[in-house]
DNA sequence: TATGCTAATTATCCATTGTTAATTTTTTTT
DNA sequence: AAAAAAAATTAACAATGGATAATTAGCATA
């Protein structure tokens, strides 16, 4: 049964693909849906495999020494996922990764999509800009703690991601921004101060 | 004439490498040795150049608002240095990289390195595995960002880098750690008084 | 609508950081 | 060795952030 969803999907993935090159993977790539507050993969886990987010919102999170949740990092709407402990540090994952809305999801065994990956060239380009995307952005991120203040960050945050905030909760982006969620608060009220 | 230092260099980038995967690269790229203070790129450069160091050290900074010099990275013997602003975002360089010590550099054009990577199987995973390195230590830097306070991180930084801390200022490290050099004497003062 | 749960805000207090400037220490240059 | 320059420390003060607890707002559900 042709699944169309999965095949517009992947079309997303990159307009760089013919559709040739996304049947190779869509004949070993699986769907799942995710409910609201249900976890992709939980802490420890070790299930090599990458994620494309189709439609929703998930978040990584670990507990602190306090035991609290802190959230590192947020992915939507066709973002590519990988579990960094599992598949570049070769240990069981440090992080929760949980559906803050109803997610779907279509994954694919990493070692399987290594295979297909090594027989296609275009899909080959296609993840070298994948990963260059995700170096550039966590590179942006490093630079947003270097140069600049919370309030400045939560500012840049708000320009880069103006849709985000009504989907996630203000503690999460505090977490993000690597400040408390009382301090996201302050700084709020301090930039609608300004404002007047 | 051959080049001993230039081959002993190449040999450190990757065991993984035969010496006839290095010798392809031999025969393109360059040496360059910068005195301390000297600049490898300046702000606006836009030559797509891969370094590496085979001796010394090398900082990236930038000038913030105020036009006050920010350090954002350090890179020292045995590493892979490639401008982001260049090879990735298509834009002439917003960093200054400076030579901190007498540094010895081998460098090759980026486009020639993509071609003799395309060639060569081998180079192709030692680029992979370069890559996958930088994307580690990127992330390993944002957590401690979101994790950990500017004083946790100065902890974690020497103990990361305990022989680096006698080669680089402190106030390069402060902008480093997201924190001003008046901060970071304050937190050295503080670490001592606990030990004691 | 009332109830309960969670998130966000506010208040209080204390710790830390930023800013600026003066002082001391260290390094480099003459 | 002396002088000059740069880096690090210290001090003083203001601004901001963290921790905790109380309050308010928003939302879901009985």
């Amino acid at each position: 049964m042709i699944d169309f969803e999965k095949i517009k999907a992947f079309y997303r993935i990159g307009k760089s693909l013919s559709f040739g090159d996304v049947q190779v993977l869509l004949q070993k790539a699986q769907r799942k849906t995710l409910e609201q507050g249900e976890c992709l993969i939980e802490e420890g886990g070790t299930k090599k495999e990458i994620y494309f987010i189709a439609k929703g919102l998930v978040r990584a999170f670990k507990l602190n020494s306090s035991g609290e949740e802190v959230t590192t990092s947020l992915w939507w709407e066709n973002q590519v996922i990988g579990n960094y402990d599992i598949i570049f540090f070769s240990q069981s994952s440090q992080f929760y990764f949980e559906a803050l809305e109803k997610t779907e999801i279509l994954f694919i065994d990493y070692e399987v999509l290594q295979h297909i990956i090594s027989r296609n060239p275009k899909l080959e380009t296609h993840r070298k800009f994948v990963l260059h995307e995700i170096l550039r952005q966590s590179i942006k991120r490093i630079e947003s703690f270097v140069l600049l203040s919370p309030e400045e960050r939560y500012i840049e945050f708000m320009k880069a991601n103006p849709k985000l905030i009504h989907r996630v909760p203000d503690k999460h982006i505090a977490n993000i921004l690597g400040i408390t969620p009382v301090s996201l608060s302050r700084i709020r009220k301090r930039i609608s101060m300004k404002k007047k």
